[in-house]
DNA sequence: CATTACATCGCT
DNA sequence: AGCGATGTA
């Protein structure tokens, strides 16, 4: 029964440019690529980033700040120092054609494809998040699984589907006529294909023959109809294009044609036809024909040592080579089962079973070190693990309120400076991400070897630190969702016996397409009020507000509403929340709203930061900054207590290594505070910056500011009020 | 020195 | 269960 199952694979197009082309159209249709950063510098030459910027070629420190910290089209670093390159991991189609690939480097990009624009992934506790691509991948599988719930999560754009009891279903209501018409009219049928020297079009009385006197390409062609309206209903909900293929099992005999496609386009022989926004129909009979092109190494499995290995002792390229050997033969060189798995793939046959499952088995974070930015002190370890750990709690919290599940173990694993990996776990209990580091840094600890038991070193230095929960439970669902995961802080108690803690509270937080508009209006309602009924400021205004509005979070509205009426529940909680928590009343704003505000807006406030004193220790006030990073969420920050602090600042100081032995003239210069840094350290130094300004105009708008009610002790909140108090 | 950042599989 | 290896985009 090789051939019972009817199995899809949707593969998103170029998924990361598409989620940053949903929410900067303006990218849609350009030749264009995700990129981030490089953690080590290179070449040295002068790289052109200029035209990656719609406005003005220079930018004062702070603009470009701010541009940065929007994760704008554009790696500004470049741009000044030089010396700062990017990778990329996505590339759109219009760019591809120019010969961009992903791995490339950013400078390299831009010989081949001068007009490419940039995007930069997300960052976050200085590295890279991935959270707005996997959020907008479990929409696209949300809208699949409508269809067929047997769904296979395969990666963050891929998923496997089951189409065998649908398409039972869905042929007995058709004609062989309709079915034949429309998997006609939608699916490039692999076999069926006449190429007229300039396109390509269906050999239709074959495939209508075919479809009428063979069962199972009959199937294929309902599959394909289904996976068309799939991929239709996936366009229309989420604005994404997609490309599938459609057989009998999960060998991704589409990715073959893909990669052939891209041969042909690199060696000029004509345009790709099987991606992207396409489908493929791949008959079994097609399946020899295919592999006499299908280099094994492409194969699933196949791109590691086992292929490596295949290929080699068989002497085997293609996997119709691979298809001369006998069962036996096989089975006797790589053992009974992977030769089984060998020699049935050999023949177009795959077992393995779509697994109806949406979500990930673990959820992990990492950041490698290479080189120079090895972690060689205790600090710079505890640091990371807490980046690493903020991260993985939240998306711990996430999950938990969306999918109702706990893990239950932690791990952590590394890989040392001597090329030596280790990976270490313990029990994960429901606990912060200030704990979770400290379990993570109990499970490292007997890894330092540095003989120097006084000393703060770290031996040997480790160039991969990564961390990951897994063994996930399901949780009953609580019916009022806990307050501390949508806003990442603090639980409700000790909001209440410690809410002066809490200083900034992100609007972004809200975001969401439900309750967008509602909460739009209010925000709108605050900036014209903040604004002093200035109606051009207002007006800007509003275009910032729905702008951050278009960015969706994941928050639900329920879980809005719970907040809400957990606030009202608690007398003890309402006030400190009215004045602290609550953004419908208190419209605070902290540095994504800031970010998000028109140019002429951010130039107000520009102005006044450039006005702002520097603190007289930059250093000082930088450990300061990262030691609040370190201890809480990017949207909410709220102090800790002293000693945790101080913790953490030494941890903050360790991470900068421009006392070891870097030359002098591969520092480069901070234009603002004049200190010199490694180049690499230059961005998250820069956020410094920026934190440190928006202190500044906290502290000096705070007399004039209208919701100075608090104690002069207690530190003002960063509010609107404030910015618009300036003017 | 240098792809990065994941995720799952398979062995003991 | 714990851990290292392998695989992928």
């Amino acid at each position: 029964m090789a051939l019972d199952r009817i199995v899809a694979l949707v593969d998103m197009d170029c998924f990361y440019v598409q989620v940053e082309q949903r929410k900067n159209p303006e990218l849609r249709g350009k030749p264009c690529a995700v990129v981030q950063y490089k953690t080590w510098k290179g070449g040295g030459t002068s790289l052109q980033f200029e035209n990656a910027f719609s406005t003005k070629p220079r930018f004062n420190i702070l603009q470009l700040c701010i541009l940065w910290s929007r994760g704008d089209a554009v790696c500004f670093c470049s741009l000044i120092f030089k010396i700062f390159l990017v990778s990329i991991i996505a590339v759109s189609y219009e760019a591809r054609d120019f010969g961009v690939t992903r791995t490339m480097r950013g400078d390299e990009a831009k010989e081949k494809c001068p007009d490419i624009t940039l995007v930069r992934v997300p960052e976050a506790r200085g590295k890279a998040n991935l959270t707005h691509y996997r959020e907008a991948g479990a929409e696209v599988i949300a809208v699949l699984s409508r269809f067929c719930d047997n769904c296979e999560r395969a990666s963050v754009d891929e998923a496997y589907i089951d189409l065998t009891e649908t398409v039972k279903i869905r042929m007995s209501g058709m004609e062989i006529n309709e079915i034949a018409e429309k998997s006609a009219a939608t699916t490039f049928l692999e076999g069926y294909m006449i190429d007229d020297g300039n396109a390509q079009t269906v050999d239709y009385d074959a495939w209508r023959t075919s479809v009428e006197g063979d069962e199972d390409i009959c199937r294929l062609a309902v599959g394909a109809i289904i996976v068309s309206e799939m991929r239709e209903a996936v366009l229309k909900e989420t604005q994404f294009t997609c490309s599938a293929g459609i057989a009998h099992n999960k060998v991704r005999i589409q990715n073959f044609l893909w990669e052939w496609d891209l041969e042909k386009m690199l060696a000029k022989l004509g345009g790709g036809r099987h991606k992207p926004n396409k489908q493929t129909l791949l008959p079994q009979s097609f399946v020899p024909k295919l592999f006499e092109t299908v280099p094994i190494k492409k194969v699933r499995n196949m791109g590691g040592k086992l292929g490596v290995e295949v290929r080699s002792s068989l002497c085997a390229e293609k996997m119709s080579d691979l298809a001369k050997y006998s069962l036996g033969e096989l089975q006797a060189r790589f053992g009974d089962k992977t030769g089984e798995w060998l020699y049935q793939l050999s023949q177009g046959v795959d077992r393995d079973p779509v697994r109806p499952r949406q979500l990930p088995k673990s959820l992990g974070c990492g950041k490698n070190f290479p080189g120079k930015g090895k972690l060689a002190t205790t600090d710079q370890v505890k640091y990371w693990l807490e980046q690493l750990a903020g991260e993985l709690q939240e998306r711990l919290s996430k999950e938990a309120e969306l999918n109702n599940r706990e893990a239950r173990l932690l791990g952590v694993g590394f890989k040392t400076e001597a090329n030596t990996s280790f990976t270490r776990s313990c029990h994960l209990k429901d606990s912060s991400a200030a704990q979770i580091a400290r379990d993570l840094y109990n499970l490292l600890l007997p890894f330092n070897s540095t003989k120097d038991n006084k000393s703060n070193t770290w031996y040997p230095g480790i160039v991969v630190l990564q961390i990951s929960a897994s063994k996930f439970e399901e949780v009953s669902e609580t019916s009022t969702p806990s307050i501390s995961s949508f806003f990442k802080t603090k639980t409700p108690a000790e909001i209440t016996t410690n809410a002066s803690k809490m200083e900034i509270v992100s609007p972004a937080l809200i975001l969401n397409e439900n309750v967008a508009d509602e909460f739009s209006s209010c925000l709108q309602d605050k900036i014209s009020e903040c604004s002093g009924g200035n109606k051009e400021l207002t007006k800007r205004s509003e275009t910032a507000s729905n702008c951050q509005l278009n960015d969706k979070q994941s928050v639900t509205k329920r879980g809005i509403e719970a907040f809400f009426s957990e606030c009202g529940k608690s007398s003890k909680l309402k006030n400190e929340q009215r004045k602290c928590r609550n953004p419908y009343q208190d419209c605070q704003i902290d540095c994504t709203v800031l970010k998000s505000l028109p140019d002429d807006i951010q130039r107000e406030i520009r102005q006044s930061l450039v006005k702002s004193d520097l603190e007289r220790s930059p250093r000082k006030q930088e450990a300061k900054f990262f030691s609040l990073q370190a201890s809480s969420s990017v949207s909410g920050v709220c102090k800790d207590t002293q000693a945790d602090v101080d913790k953490v600042v030494d941890g903050a100081r360790g991470s900068y290594s421009n006392e070891t032995d870097l030359g002098d003239d591969e520092l480069v210069k901070c234009e603002k505070c004049r200190m010199k840094f490694s180049p690499w350290e230059m961005p998250e130094h820069l956020d410094y910056h920026f934190a440190v300004d928006l202190q500044n105009i906290e502290r000096n708008s705070s007399e004039t500011s209208r919701c100075s009610a608090e104690p002069p002790k207690k530190k003002q909140k960063t509010t609107i009020q404030s910015f618009f108090a300036r003017k």
